[in-house]
RNA sequence: GGGUGCGUAGCUCAGUUGGUUAGAGUGCCGCUUUGACAUGGCGGAGGUCACAGGUUCAAGUCCUGUCGCACCCACCA
């Protein structure tokens, strides 16, 4: 390293170089190497509309941070990139786009619209993975792929075909939710709930038989037009004997049966329910139960049909006239206000119609059953574990999957029908003939599947599962290992991928699934353009470096939940940042061009395992860092990347930089300690780099790559060094060594507090006086005086043997009392301070450590004088606050002494 | 309606299996440009750990209830 070394950090220097050498090195790749391990990845496809935001960069972090650990832990580490297609979602994007330029889709037909599609897909498709990849995630690039390529198209024709084979694909006429709007049907996920106060209204039905009415409630009178049932509870004493009745549907003047079904709740209403199948979807399975009829009677426009002199009006408008109506025959009852939830379409904000169609649907039961066993038997661990039961619960209450969706954007449903009307048949690509009646009128299914569908075959189709099934990538590299994903498409996607991975291939997926939270803001809410409070990824790295990002986002995680973002979080890993580089900056700058054969000579020679010849403050930080690798490791065992993360900063920052640095300047000054510090200053920093370089890749790289020359062993990239090296290091015989060292520190914090308390400019230096009763206590303070003049900033230390020195405490003195052990017993410390201090201040200063110490004595006293606190507690816990009640009376007593002698 | 999670310093959050006087970042106050770093250093103020009970020698931590917030599932006329 150059004598001109920049004072801060500048990331925008460094990244794009060490981007471009892990490019040239193709450290991303992988191949099948049967010698190792697979370790693998498969990306949640970003979806091609998509530009890197907050939830992006956190996801694909967390897998970056996962395949660099995996890598560095010598497995075959393999992490598959690619995009979706994304359906609706990316349609509705490009629509949007057209209708700027003042087109629509069904100007344009089908085939032109998908052409413009495709070429907007080739234009900006790829966006995203540019993105991730310069976040420096290390995904193996020669390996895209995107759910409609021909890898993984031909992946889903084959899910098709097995499954409409195996019969668990049929179609139906079942009720979905209907934008009418939008045109299409919505899966249940896609509506979303709007509380609003609507009328609710009692209409009575007339009986055929006897006299009198059944009063029905209901929010949509219209919807009456279409009822074929009437419903009661068939324990509701007061409709016992109207079960089996019919009943002359009002305005249609048809003959509708009164049914008992329990799911009628008698609470609610009059506790008679009318029955619109077809508009209803708890009505429609009662329609089912009871083998009713099913009557349309709203359009796919929200028109009525079917209804004679309604037919054609609005939904809407029909209501009005339907009230007028009913009004006009006196069969209204009552009428009250009622707040409900009504669904709505997610996009453009219209009530959604649930009508029946025709739609495709996969039979679930069976194949759920499998996951749920799988998950069951810890063949799938989720991280953290409460998100096994949710999914159990969900597989548990499974429904059919609605495959077909009314869009032109994604894999186009491989079913066609013939013009004489033969059973549907699958094909890929376009039939010459109907394989039943050889017709050559034959036509495709107008419907796409669900986007869903290809992204659950996605952990076997980016391996080319639909083109072979018995190729070796796809034998070496499946099941994967993790699957990293927010909890928002667990049932969507995680569940599914784990329901076709075991349909399929007779195997889960993924052997684990870390589940992390939603980015939102400081306030708890999300991210959004119109609430403008969007904190952009590429932003923060431009103001603060890629390693901050990431930084930032892995260290806020906590086992699933939410991360609440702010701005200033982003500075703080700057910081970190910064004072990482500068750490090295020191260690560099003390490294003098003749040190570094000795320097090289020494670390190879291991001198450190023998444990012997360090200082106290060199046995401490190895102490300390010998801890810290077992936390992390404990840590990383859970896949608790954001406490490993930050047990790294406290280290590196409260201890490495706060004390261990600052010992390790004053040892500099002593040449025979020069190489073993620098020595040991260099070794921390080597384990360190490679610990954070998952974390924040491109400074570690970089670091690494300067510190090399004075390592015994190296490889190019820090890449393919070790993540986790358990030290070797013996301590266990240094154990005084490491709690002097403590101490030192609390002298150290308690001199800079009393010189803050008295506001001591820096210059003004006083004279310390320790106190001690005996020769250990005083051989050890005169050795280890030095650290303590120093870093407090004091003038000289004297050490006053009581034993054989009369002492009288001084007058203008600010005191301390230090319990080193039990053997040793405590000394005292006076910072004298004559000349220098407010004397009142003084007075009042220890009129208050009095309090404070009373206080604590009380409390440790309540405990010794509880009989079954020294029975029950563990032994070493009595022993603890035994000592500790002695020593803090001691304490007190001097404290008191002093503060008379102070009073005159 | 059913379920889950959360409520700890002004703000955002840590806090393992119950065990000394509850921590960090940020903000605030004071001191500080000393040869790694002012994107820094040192010190300080600030908390009845939502509330009420209970279990225990001992509860931020376990149990019950209440209140508040967030989310998931269902969407029942």
């Amino acid at each position: 390293m150059q004598k001109e070394l920049p004072k801060a950090y500048d990331p925008k220097q460094v990244e794009p170089k060490i981007l471009q050498f892990w490019l040239e090195k193709k450290l991303y790749h992988a191949e099948i190497d049967k010698t190792k391990k697979p370790f693998v990845i498969v990306i949640p496809p970003p979806n091609i509309t998509g530009a890197l935001h907050m939830g992006h960069a956190l996801n694909n972090t967390i897998q970056d941070v996962i395949i660099r650990i995996a890598k560095m832990n010598h497995f075959n580490a393999l992490w598959v990139p690619g995009t979706d297609h994304g359906g609706i979602a990316t349609q509705n994007v490009v629509e949007r786009l057209l209708i700027k330029e003042g087109k629509t889709k069904h100007q344009l037909g089908r085939e032109k619209f998908l052409e413009f599609m495709w070429q907007w897909r080739k234009e900006t498709g790829d966006t995203i993975l540019h993105q991730l990849k310069h976040l420096g995630c290390l995904c193996d690039w020669e390996r895209t792929r995107f759910t409609m390529d021909e890898i993984c198209s031909a992946a889903v024709y084959k899910a098709f075909k097995k499954l409409f084979d195996q019969k668990y694909i049929y179609r139906g006429e079942r009720i979905v939710n209907w934008c009418p709007r939008c045109q299409t049907a919505l899966a249940d996920i896609e509506v979303e709930y709007k509380t609003q106060t609507d009328k609710l209204w009692y209409i009575k039905y007339p009986l055929k038989e006897k006299k009198g009415f059944i009063t029905v409630a209901t929010v949509r009178p219209e919807t009456m037009l279409g009822d074929t049932a009437v419903a009661v509870n068939p324990e509701d004493e007061r409709y016992k004997n109207f079960i089996g009745e019919v009943v002359i549907l009002p305005l249609m003047n048809r003959e509708i049966k009164i049914i008992a079904d329990k799911v009628v709740d008698p609470e609610f209403g009059t506790g008679a329910v009318k029955v619109t199948p077809a508009h209803d979807p708890a009505d429609f399975e009662m329609a089912q139960r009871h083998n009713l009829e099913i009557l349309k009677v709203i359009n796919e426009d929200a028109k009525m049909i079917n209804v004679g002199v309604y037919s054609g009006l609005d939904r809407f408008e029909c209501r009005k006239k339907v009230e007028e109506d009913l009004n006009k025959l006196g069969l209204i009852e009552k009428v009250e206000d009622y707040t409900h939830n009504v669904g709505i379409c997610y996009r453009c904000g219209t009530v959604i119609e649930p009508l029946t169609s025709k739609q495709w649907f996969i039979k679930m039961k069976e194949i759920a059953q499998k996951a749920h066993k799988a998950i069951s038997e810890g063949k799938v661990i989720y991280y953290p574990e409460v998100y096994r039961d949710y999914t159990l619960n969900w597989l548990e209450n499974i429904k059919d999957w609605c495959i077909s969706r009314q869009i032109w954007w994604g894999h186009r449903i491989p079913i066609w029908y013939c013009k004489n009307e033969c059973e549907p048949f699958v094909y890929e690509t376009t039939p010459e003939k109907c394989p039943h009646c050889s017709s050559k009128e034959v036509f495709q299914d107008q419907d796409v599947l669900d986007t869903w569908f290809s992204s659950a075959l996605w952990p076997f189709s980016v391996f080319g599962w639909g083109i072979d099934e018995n190729n070796s990538e796809l034998k070496y590299f499946y099941p994967t290992q993790i699957l990293v994903t927010g909890y928002e498409i667990l049932y969507l996607w995680v569940a599914r991928m784990i329901m076709m991975g075991l349909h399929f291939l007779d195997e889960v997926p993924f052997k684990e699934v870390y589940v992390h939270g939603i980015v939102r803001d400081i306030h708890g809410k999300k991210m959004s353009k119109s609430l403008g409070n969007v904190i952009d990824p590429l932003d923060i790295v431009e103001k603060y470096g890629t390693d901050a990002l990431r930084f930032s986002l892995v260290s806020s995680t906590t086992a699933g939940r939410d991360i609440h973002l702010a701005e200033e979080s982003f500075v703080s890993s700057r910081n970190f940042m910064n004072k990482l580089y500068n750490m090295t900056r020191f260690i560099m700058l003390n490294i003098k061009e003749e040190d570094e054969p000795e320097l090289k000579n020494w670390l190879s020679q291991e001198i450190l395992h023998s444990s012997e010849n360090f200082t106290i403050s060199e046995y401490w930080i190895l102490d300390q860092f010998q801890k810290l690798i077992l936390t992390i490791k404990d840590y990383y065992e859970k896949y608790l990347l954001g406490n490993i993360s930050r047990e790294l900063y406290d280290f590196i920052w409260f201890k490495y930089c706060d004390w261990y640095l600052e010992t390790a300047k004053i040892n500099l000054q002593k040449e025979e300690k020069r190489i073993s510090t620098l020595g040991v200053l260099v070794y921390i920093l080597e384990k360190i780099l490679k610990l954070l370089h998952p974390v924040i890749p491109f400074f570690t790289e970089h670091i690494y790559q300067s510190v090399k020359k004075f390592l015994p062993q190296t490889k190019d990239s820090i890449l393919e060094t070790s993540w986790f090296e358990i030290q070797k290091i013996d301590l266990s015989k240094h154990k005084k060594e490491i709690f002097i060292f403590e101490l030192i520190k609390e002298i150290i914090s308690e001199i800079r507090s009393i010189r803050n308390e008295f506001k001591l400019q820096p210059n003004i230096k006083p004279k310390v006086i320790f106190t001690v009763e005996d020769n250990t206590q005083e051989a050890f303070l005169t050795e280890y005086s030095i650290y303590i003049q120093k870093l407090s900033f004091v003038d000289t230390i004297d050490i006053v043997n009581k034993k054989h020195i009369s002492f009288s405490k001084p007058r203008y003195s600010s005191s301390a009392v230090f319990n080193i052990s039990k053997e040793i017993g405590s000394v005292e410390l006076y910072v004298l301070l004559e000349g220098i201090i407010d004397f009142e201040k003084e007075k009042l200063r220890l009129k208050k450590e009095i309090e404070e110490t009373e206080k604590f004595l009380q409390l440790l006293e309540s405990r010794l004088n509880n009989s079954e606190f020294l029975t029950k507690a563990p032994q070493e816990e009595v022993k603890k606050i035994k000592e500790k009640h002695i020593l803090t009376k001691e304490k007190l007593e001097k404290i008191k002494k002093y503060y008379q002698e102070i009073l005159f």
